[in-house]
DNA sequence: CTGAAAGCGCTTACAG
DNA sequence: CTGAAAGCGCTTACAG
């Protein structure tokens, strides 16, 4: 295995002025410069990034932390974490990490608090304070998608204005009757994504003078297209008036109640309007009419974040407004229209 | 931070025991162990993985190149290799890698190259020759999921019996007039996965003495809901006799069939039959009847093997027969019928 | 069972 | 602009 001594022995230099050559840090003639490349070219020497980051302290490495790898969310928003990490030279090291448990303190307590990674993007994950402590502890830049608990910068949709514009969609095309297909845990955890879209629900039927109680119905329901359907088929299954629309919290969801509609001879939009939440690939297919998220440029923006906390940023692009939401649109497709 | 060098003092020893002590490696009198072990507790010391690398030449770290992982095969074989390789304290380093291209040769050229991963896990990747080179000189071993090129082991399932199987079910219930949307690059390379399925249709077809011109259509489309739909809405709408069944390289592919179908007003499965492969999740709720494989399965076995490869596994279990082709199933549900 | 020493492969002050 | 030396934090023969 070629070693840095080989390729300074072979380009008559010195292991320093090999090092400076090749990593480009401190000065080098020109011509000295050429010949340690050279050298190295030659041998096929790759600098060994354990030995580098010993001495350096950087690892070059950043570690993500991700709830579902298998959601069109999520595996949107790690495509554009990996793309723009690798573009910057970084490794992207995965935490496929979900529910609370034993594997999840591990990976606080074991594999992010050693030294491997130099950051970590938690990707809308609610980190409790131990967890946060435990990442303070070693100094690691804490960058987080979404998510609650303190990190070092936050970057976010408004979930809130997320959840009244869907629903205000709704009551200009003149629905009253409107039921909401919520995420699960989206009331006993109001701060949580799920939890302030569900709040954005409330807040538009109230402002349009809508009394939440009788009038509105929300179900909670696991977010999948499943989910949606499941859940769906029980809020339009129900005796009583049926809802004329329904603002579903994703658009797996969304496409699962729109299913459901069908199964039960339920007309989409002629009888039922249904809107979402995402701009899922699926989205144009079923004719959705959703706010649509950029997940894969949510992650690059993360990963964009993270460099900058760790000083990489040479350009003097200013920080993304930490406090400015990140974008979203309603886009009208044919799954809503005024009700019959 | 803490070093071992604390440890040792705090504990009283050197630090090559605090190193024997806390690693479980060479003798220690089990009172030391203890006092060692305390030590570390209490002054929260975790071992820098970079420097016992740059000792032991070990990394505890796996580098895993996949296509997508926004797709449902991939995203599930992703969970399936991140929680074996956590449980077994192993790291994940992610590359998502499709095209070819310059990102893909700096991936191989220098991402791998460098000592960071102890073996790598390449998951329906057809590797060019320079690219196993790559890996060969250094020494790291390759576990293939699918795909083509030399691995040091490769674990597949036998696509072109999966397309054997699929198409048998549709002719076994009468269908003679049976086409396959097959995924893009099928017939351009045989040997990869799609292609495989392609064969194993086509060997289907000629046994049942269907000669395979004019009377079969292959298409090729996008392994996606999406290009299933697109596709089949061209199959279906062809002038001239419709088939009366699909094989649909994937399940996604069958759904956006079926959706096309419903567009079209063509009843599944009564005018036509529609097969996938894959058993994914949507499966169950578009009642389709596919051919199942099981990817998180699949990771988690890649995962075995690697292990396997690098000496870490002490149980007795022999590698899993490497001929053996994995686990499929025909699962027969709503979609596919005799025809009318 | 334990410790002193060497060394993994690099980079970084420090002199010159 | 370049080199000699120290050191990053560990582990592993080697003695004892």
């Amino acid at each position: 295995m070629a070693a840095i001594g080989d390729v300074a022995r072979l380009a008559g230099v010195s292991k320093a002025t090999a090092s400076r050559a090749l990593s480009g840090r401190g000065y080098v003639a020109e011509e000295t410069r050429q010949r340690v490349e050279a050298a190295a070219a030659k041998i096929g020497y790759i600098v060994s990034p354990d030995a580098a980051s010993l001495v350096t302290g950087r690892t070059k490495n950043v570690g993500v932390i991700i709830p579902f790898v298998n959601r069109w969310f999520f595996g949107e928003v790690l495509e554009g974490i990996e793309r723009a990490l690798l573009s910057a030279g970084y490794d992207l090291t995965l935490y496929n990490l979900s529910e609370r448990g034993p594997g999840r303190a591990r990976v606080f307590d074991f594999f992010l608090a050693r030294k491997r990674v130099d950051a970590v993007i938690a990707v809308s994950v609610d980190l409790d304070e131990h967890e946060v402590a435990s990442l303070e502890k070693r100094e690691k830049p804490l960058v987080a998608l979404g998510g609650t608990g303190g990190a070092d910068a936050r970057l976010s949709v408004d979930d809130r204005a997320v959840g009244q514009l869907a629903t205000e969609h709704l009551l200009h095309l003149g629905h009253a009757r409107i039921a909401h297909l919520a995420g699960s845990g989206a009331s006993e955890t109001p701060a949580s994504v799920q939890g302030q879209r569900r709040e954005g629900f409330l807040d538009a039927m109230s402002a349009a003078g809508i009394p939440a109680e009788g009038q509105t119905h929300i179900l909670e329901a696991e977010v999948s297209l499943p989910g949606g359907y499941t859940g769906a088929l029980q809020l339009l299954g129900h005796p009583g008036p049926r809802p004329t629309a329904l603002f579903a919290a994703s658009d797996e969801m969304a496409i699962g109640a729109i299913r459901a509609a069908e199964k039960l001879g339920i007309d989409v939009p002629g009888d039922l309007s249904v809107i979402g939440v995402d701009g899922h690939e699926y989205a144009e297919m079923f004719e959705l009419t959703t706010v649509e998220q950029y997940p894969g440029e949510q992650g690059r923006l993360a990963v964009d974040v993270v460099l900058r906390l760790l000083g990489e940023d040479a350009t003097a692009d200013p920080l993304p407004d930490s406090g400015a939401p990140l974008t979203t649109r309603l886009v009208v497709r044919a799954t809503t229209s005024a009700p019959r």
